[in-house]
DNA sequence: TCATCTTACACCTTTGAAAGGT
DNA sequence: AACCTTTCAAAGGTGTAAGATG
């Protein structure tokens, strides 16, 4: 789908995400924050190939609701948390022409997600456990470098969210991450990671734990984490199942509180929500016991059902 | 008591420097 | 000296499981 100015948004590692629709967990961790699996990779087309852009990434909770994980379903079983504020992160490139940011894969490998409200770290980003939340992508356009132009769209994919965790809650979540996750390759079938820990404390030396492989060990080449170079490599969506993101004109008609959110606020800086008003409370019922089709579809696919919100 | 969170851990890959060979 | 290959160690990314917390 492409948006009313023409800019078109794609996941390039949809197919993974969608193989963990049912729905999708990420672990959330104090400290260091976890790293997103898969990652968010974007492309982008029908930006000015000559005009600056910067692009950003923030998570956006999806209703008022707190979920837990019972007889393999996730039930919202109370009212949501009280929201904090929205963190963008801005991507590592900075303002970059359109060709830049057309000609490669655009990826939030940075980011990591964490539960601590008090965290300063930069591309740590602050969610709630066990609630829903969002990825959305924001390309700013810069007029003559400007960074307060008011140019921003916003892109949501469509069917891609998640569940905040600390822990794995559906097993079969748990398992998809292993056996996709290189990092995670201990832990499968064929690893040796032991449950009982009779080894703990022993640190094994490093050809023990790589051993040499019979042609070169020279380091590889430096390659994002699906094999793709840093320069653009083409991409084409799985066949029926569409994750081109949304046009923002969509979300303009839908969504009350879209001028109010992109008004004046600062980009790199902690934002503020809107309010709850009779719009989204209007909207944000969810029913109960969701099964997975409707766990995978959510309601409210082109807009988010509820922004939610401190005082504005 | 129980659901959720925190933390240390083993096991893994990645990275790059040092050492050795040509 | 320059370049390539091999070895090694550290850093960092995983899920696990025990204990802590509320």
């Amino acid at each position: 789908m492409i948006s009313s100015s023409g800019i078109e948004v794609t996941l390039n590692n949809a197919g993974l995400w969608k193989k963990f629709n049912s729905p999708m967990e990420m672990i959330l961790t104090r400290k260091i924050g976890r790293k997103m699996f898969p990652n968010l990779e974007y492309s982008v087309d029908g930006l000015n190939p000559t005009a600056m852009y910067e692009i950003y990434l923030h998570m956006e909770r999806m209703d008022d609701h707190k979920y837990r994980y019972v007889s393999k379903e996730w039930d919202d079983y109370a009212r949501g948390d009280p929201i904090t504020p929205i963190q963008k992160i801005k991507h590592k490139s900075g303002g970059q022409t359109g060709m830049f940011w057309m000609d490669g894969p655009i990826s939030f490998e940075q980011i990591r997600l964490t539960n601590n409200p008090e965290t300063e770290k930069k591309d740590h980003i602050c969610l709630q456990s066990m609630h829903k939340w969002r990825p959305v992508v924001t390309i700013r356009k810069l007029e003559n470098g400007d960074e307060n132009s008011d140019f921003d769209e916003e892109f949501r994919i469509e069917n891609v969210w998640f569940m905040a965790v600390t822990t794995y809650q559906n097993p079969a979540i748990k398992v998809l991450k292993v056996e996709n996750n290189k990092f995670a390759s201990g832990f499968r079938s064929t690893g040796n990671h032991k449950t009982v820990l009779p080894t703990r404390g022993i640190k094994r030396t490093a050809s023990e734990t790589f051993p040499t492989p019979p042609s070169s060990t020279s380091p590889p080449s430096k390659t994002s984490s699906n094999g793709h170079s840093p320069i653009a490599h083409p991409f084409h969506n799985p066949a029926n199942f569409d994750f081109s993101m949304m046009g923002t004109a969509h979300q303009y008609l839908m969504n009350p509180y879209q001028n109010i959110w992109n008004y004046g606020y600062n980009m790199g800086k902690q934002m503020v929500q809107p309010v709850m008003n009779q719009w989204n409370m209007q909207i944000s019922g969810q029913p109960r016991n969701m099964n997975h089709e409707q766990q995978g579809n959510p309601n409210s696919t082109n807009v988010p059902e509820f922004y939610g919100l401190n005082n504005f």
